[in-house]
RNA sequence: GGUCCAGUAGCUCAGCUGGAUAGAGCAGUAGCCUUCUAAGCUGCGGGUCACAGGUUCGAGUCCUGUCUGGAUCACCA
């Protein structure tokens, strides 16, 4: 039962997919094949074998019925099955113009005014691929959730890129929806940096270090854990087994107290916990800004550990948690298949779960929201159902309103990273990198000698950007991927620049046919011969409405990633085989332009769903 | 050891609820800039979908087992 993913179909299902004004095609065909086994054969099949698909390019057709599935209900071979069925079809539905079998496969072609309505009606609608608002109760996204003891890495580029994207394509969706960070601004872990700065920090700051405050206090973590080790090793050289001299250290005490005198309040630790987080928020404040990461909300541990605290008593008093003798507080969960679980330790302070609690309960009285999505990665999978567990047994109904889209690790090559370890890829290093990169490129093409300098800035940064950002969310969000730092990444190919060429390319071609007054108005087709490349782009733009509900429904980005590359793909190859600007055709040349225009603003709000910018030229 | 996740081309990844001859990019290689941006386009080479069984008209996709890798089972968060 446990670390099963949570369904959210029921819930998304509200998700209109009326999304043209004329009904979706793939709709149109389901139906008239059931109307179709009706008919022909009298029996209701269920949906599940009524399989329409797209036709495979090297096939003619547009939509293929397999028709495998329904020769029980037809009780002939599939040859004359499909025969009846694509004979159906074409008379009763004025979409379908004509079919073709091979094997078992039912090929139709769709009609060129539907392909032609398509264009018409939905070329110039800015709010293209956009679902309408649905009133469901917000639903909350948890994303990025630091710890205040030092800076952003590669792991939390990943979960800040997935947080927010998912966000945006849940809004798009028709959702109301709530972003919120949960900054992990106490606990031992903030003690440590706190207690090595004081030992050996000499009084530094990020003004007389000229260091960035997150990677100031950074440094400070890794030293306490360096001096921490050589006491280790003391111990085990004075003779002390490795275990208990991990749990020995003067150290590792003297960090104890610390966290003891910050719950109790002492005055100079909370005075240095509260300059040193500081110096941290500044620093994040910047990396954010520079991601393009925002939030709604901001929750601090710090203000909601109480809360988790109150739950515990609440839960000692319905009897579903219990005390040791030593005075820590547990829950039991082994009729779950689980181990006990901490709640409190035996000093009283808090532990993880404790706060969890009480955000939890915290974020559900702010907003009762119909979904609550933690963005965490899948390593805490166990974490997240041992909170939910515990939700349940305090009778939280809520509790089943919470979902963990859990995300895989970012690898190197060499495997994990470990901050303490110092083998991190710093986020903001990395977008440094990027950034240097994306300007060698521009400055090698050399396209840029007309720009000023904070042009170009922008645009190097858009591209670096782009490229960091679609290198993430091109990958399932599930799936633990690889970053090879050597390498770094690409700018050609499948790859975020790539999306943005196109788009500059395209917004090249409109800026050249206004100057030359060229399409004046809207354009509407009728009777258009289409090229195939022409007729290719439709059906791909026709497919996005499609993609952004359906990654709204898996809260997955990287299913707009992938669908975008295909449509700037399709894009170059039509751009090379036949001539815009110069068509001869007045009404070819200018459906072109159009269509142009059309997938160049596409482009856009997909890449948007991403976090992405795109440029005007590069 | 228990539980969970993954294994597709040299590398990084697609492959939706099982459907036709498994797709891209990078890297390799051969071409295309006196027509709209060559960060582009067109070829070629590259695969026992970890392995073995099973279910099915049909399996990369579902089931079982094995192998390999990762995560987790903390008085860390």
């Amino acid at each position: 039962m446990l670390n099963k993913e949570i369904s959210l179909s029921g819930f998304f299902s509200t998700f209109a997919l009326q999304i043209f004004s004329l009904k979706m095609i793939e709709q149109l065909l389901l139906d008239t094949l059931l109307k179709a086994v009706q008919d022909l054969y009298k029996q209701d099949i269920p949906v599940k074998l009524a399989q329409v698909q797209k036709t495979r390019p090297e096939f003619e057709g547009d939509y293929t019925i397999v028709v495998f599935p329904l020769l029980r209900s037809s009780k002939k071979g599939p040859e004359q099955t499909a025969e009846e069925i694509g004979s159906f079809m074409v008379t009763n539905l004025k979409e379908v113009t004509s079919y073709n079998i091979i094997k078992g496969f039912l090929n139709l072609s769709i009609a060129n005014d539907y392909w032609e309505n398509f264009f018409n009606e939905n070329s110039n609608k800015i709010d293209f691929g956009k679902h309408s608002h649905n009133n469901n109760a917000p639903i909350v996204v948890e994303y990025s959730s630091p710890n205040t003891n030092k800076p952003l890495h590669l792991g939390h580029i990943r979960n800040n890129l997935l947080g927010w994207s998912v966000a945006q394509i849940l809004k798009n969706g028709g959702q109301q929806v709530v972003k919120v960070n949960l900054v992990n601004d106490r606990g031992i872990h903030i003690c440590k940096s706190m207690l090595a700065w004081k030992k050996w920090g000499d009084n530094i700051t990020p003004e007389s270090s000229n260091n960035k405050g997150d990677s100031l206090v950074g440094d400070y973590y890794v030293l306490f854990d360096k001096k921490n080790k050589e006491e280790i090793s003391a111990l085990i050289a004075d003779g002390m087994d490795k275990d208990e001299a991990a749990k020995s250290t003067v150290l590792l005490s003297e960090a104890k107290t610390m966290l003891k005198e910050w719950e109790d309040g002492k005055e100079d630790v909370r005075e240095l916990w509260s300059t040193m987080n500081s110096w941290v928020y500044s620093g994040f404040d910047t990396t954010y800004a520079r991601m393009g990461i925002d939030f709604d909300k901001i929750y601090y541990e710090s203000e909601t550990y109480l809360l988790g605290k109150k739950l515990v008593d609440e839960g000692l008093k319905l009897e579903v948690f219990f005390s040791k003798e030593d005075g820590s507080v547990w829950c039991d969960l082994s009729e779950d298949g689980l181990d006990e679980k901490l709640l409190l330790r035996a000093d009283g302070t808090s532990v993880y779960m404790t706060q969890d609690l009480g955000t939890a309960q915290l974020r559900y009285d702010d907003y009762h929201p119909s979904k609550l999505i933690y963005v965490v990665g899948n390593e805490q999978n166990y974490h997240f159902d041992v909170l939910k567990l515990i939700l349940k047994k305090l009778g939280k109904n809520w509790a089943q309103h919470i979902s963990h889209l859990n995300y895989g690790m970012v690898e190197l090559p060499h495997g994990k990273m470990k901050s303490r370890e110092g083998n991190v890829v710093d986020a903001d290093d990395l977008m440094d990198e990027m950034y240097e990169t994306a300007r060698k490129t521009s400055e090698e093409l050399g396209k840029f000698d007309d720009l000023s300098e904070a042009e170009a800035d922008k645009l190097y940064n858009m591209l670096s950007l782009g490229a960091l950002k679609y290198f993430i969310l091109k990958v399932d969000p599930k799936k633990t991927m690889t970053f090879n730092p050597v390498e770094s990444i690409d700018f050609n190919g499948n790859t975020g620049p790539f999306i943005q060429y196109t788009h500059a390319r395209i917004r090249s071609i409109i800026r050249k046919s206004k100057e030359a007054n060229m399409l004046q108005e809207v354009i509407v087709i009728s009777n258009y011969n289409f090229e195939e490349k022409e007729l290719a782009i439709i059906k791909l733009l026709h497919d996005f409405p499609v993609v952004t509900n359906q990654s709204a429904t898996m809260l997955s980005p990287a299913l707009i990633a992938n669908y975008t590359y295909e449509l700037a793909k399709e894009y170059n190859q039509f751009y090379h085989e036949v001539v815009i600007l110069k068509e001869s055709d007045i009404n070819k040349r200018n459906f072109r332009i159009a269509l142009s225009e059309f997938t160049g603003n596409t482009i856009k709000s997909a890449m948007a769903l991403l976090g992405i910018q795109v440029p005007e030229r590069m």
